[in-house]
DNA sequence: CGGCGTTCCCAAAGCGCTTTGAGCACCAAG
DNA sequence: CTTGGTGCTCAAAGCGCTTTGGGAACGCCG
């Protein structure tokens, strides 16, 4: 059923039923309930095709997501993320088109997206450090947000992030509060944006309390279970191991308290973990009383925001940079209490 | 950059240049080289919308992601599945669009996804026992895989799914050869096809053995850790608790390991755990010797062969129903062990 | 009754591509 | 010299929609 047929099943002409169709006022009432009422009997539906090729827009947003090359690994992230833009996109009528890409040939996608003029506008996934997308799109001039952002010099283009840093230097404080001394940093990979910013927020905190800095207590990978694990246990063998360990992701966190399972220790009494909590809807921490303390941001919010803005940009073109910096709120939870004097640590 | 734009470039025709980039022989080789050249140079690539509406094909395919209407989720395993299908899209050109659905309108999705034309062909996830939307694809006629299968009489449509039962049926088999006589099974949930099958092998094993049926011992719910945890807790403390339990997904199983240290028991030695294992990236069962002994089948694989079985369909649309069962590899870990005797469980 | 707005509707152009059906050169064969 | 291929190229139609620029019908006023 396409619009020709159905303005003549209608004897009318394909003009009045398309305006008719998209809310037009040139077309009376009684007309326009008379073909909305036959659209939908014969659920005739525009071909999004033609449309958009008329139109000159595609009425879809490409998300690119990364595969990193060495690991083949997808941060389950993402599938809260585009849950939230994709409730977004639902509203507005637009469609989602992905693109799995491993890292090493994303530029050449980028390009190949916009001239194929098969997308309105872009979500820049897991940014790195000093990325070369942000220079890359603006060039191009596609529309697009950066979920996250990048500390180059250059900060004119539309991002979406939480305050990575602030969250971290406040927990480090929270737990140095609690008497903690020697903390240890179990981080994402910190060619990522957002990790350097944790570890520069962890830092500051250490600085700021007048801490020494311990290159040993510092971790960088990929947030997997087995990676927390990894990394904890290499942490609670150090000569001083230390007494809390922060984590940039609830999964390591499970890996995290595998370890101090496994050696004998308890969570929040021996060792207190903070943990980056994405609010990942497989992964929720816990009910009443959050099973681990977290640094609490929605990701899925940041997906329904972002594609928010990304919408609002391709719909005015004109505005200004567009810039949403969310807090993480400090949860506390099970997993930390005050440090263990030295007494406690010896006999635990 | 447009194909117009480019053939006056070039002093050609739009057909020529047309021809020559799509590879027809009616133009000389001569020709051909120097179109491909100017269009690498000019970066042009055709407009996707104005192609597929030329050519009736879309170059995309649909997939529709149901979010549970209950509890606003979205398994992780789609992230590792469409990772896989990505793979086989990016290979032949074809884009992936998708669209995030709560469970309840559906139908509505599925019948606009093939009237608007914006895709050749459907992967259906998440199957429910009985899923309506079988018939209604066949119905509406577009071309659709189903991840997983359904259990209505119909049995002509495409689908790719692990042998869940044989999977369960072994596992379970696999415990009770160590001794073990009550299983617990933390499934998911029993409305989804998969987990209902994983049910029966797990059933057939006990009733094989001659061994009781104990409802309390059954679980199921959405897979996540904390569910796991809860769902271990509850059956460890039963009066006769269970000295193995049968877990639906790596995830829940972290759970399952919990809520085992908590009580301060040991898992593989007290208690045995048998998982099922999406070899999901982020969830790795382990390096040399597997954490959990676990069926292993990798749903990204089955990600990126569904999507070529699509494909194969979307080329040649003749062929009867194309369907392939994977086996899931059942491979030894650290979680199981032979069952305590009864003067071991008393004194542990 | 003529003229002028309104209201409603339409024919046709155009979006950027593929594909059909032809045509022009050129050369070999008759 | 004509005929018939062959090799290369092209103009134009068509995909299904939106949108421009009218225009018919109608009522109302002077």
């Amino acid at each position: 059923m396409n619009l020709k047929e159905l303005a003549q099943e209608l004897g009318l002409s394909q003009t009045t039923v398309s305006r008719a169709l998209n809310g037009y006022p040139e077309v009376s009432e009684a007309t326009r309930r008379r073909v909305i009422e036959a659209a939908e009997r014969l659920n005739y539906q525009p071909n999004t095709r033609a449309r958009s090729l008329a139109t000159g827009r595609a009425m879809a947003i490409g998300h690119v997501i990364p595969i990193s090359t060495k690991h083949e690994m997808l941060n389950p992230i993402f599938a809260d993320f585009i849950a939230g833009a994709g409730e977004t996109y639902a509203r507005s009528g637009y469609d989602m088109v992905l693109s799995v890409v491993t890292d090493d040939n994303e530029p050449r996608i980028y390009r190949e997206l916009a001239a194929k003029r098969g997308v309105d506008g872009i979500i820049v996934h897991a940014p790195r450090s000093g990325d070369p997308r942000i220079a890359l799109l603006k060039q191009i001039g596609l529309p697009f947000v950066v979920h996250g952002r990048t500390s180059s010099g250059d900060d004119d283009y539309n991002w979406l992030d939480v305050n990575n840093r602030r969250a971290f230097q406040r927990a480090t404080e929270f737990l140095i509060d609690l008497g903690h001394r020697r903390i240890g940093l179990i981080n994402g990979l910190e060619n990522m944006d957002f990790a350097a910013r944790r570890r520069d927020g962890y830092l500051r905190a250490l600085r700021l309390r007048g801490l020494p800095v311990d290159d040993s207590l510092m971790r960088a990978d990929e947030m997997t279970e087995a990676y927390g694990y990894e990394a904890a246990r290499a942490l609670l063998s150090l000569a001083e191991r230390p007494s809390a360990i922060l984590v940039s992701s609830i999964i390591s966190a499970n890996g995290v308290r595998r370890a101090i399972d496994d050696i004998g220790l308890m969570i929040g009494r021996d060792i207190s973990v903070i943990t980056h909590d994405d609010d990942l809807s497989y992964f929720r921490n816990g009910a009443e009383v959050p099973l681990y303390t977290a640094v609490r941001s929605s990701v899925r919010e940041a997906g329904r925001r972002s594609a928010e803005i990304l919408l609002d940009i391709i719909g005015d073109p004109g505005q200004g940079p567009v810039q949403e910096l969310l807090e993480a709120e400090l949860m506390i939870g099970q997993s930390t209490g005050p440090a263990p004097t030295e007494a406690e640590r010896r006999q635990g």
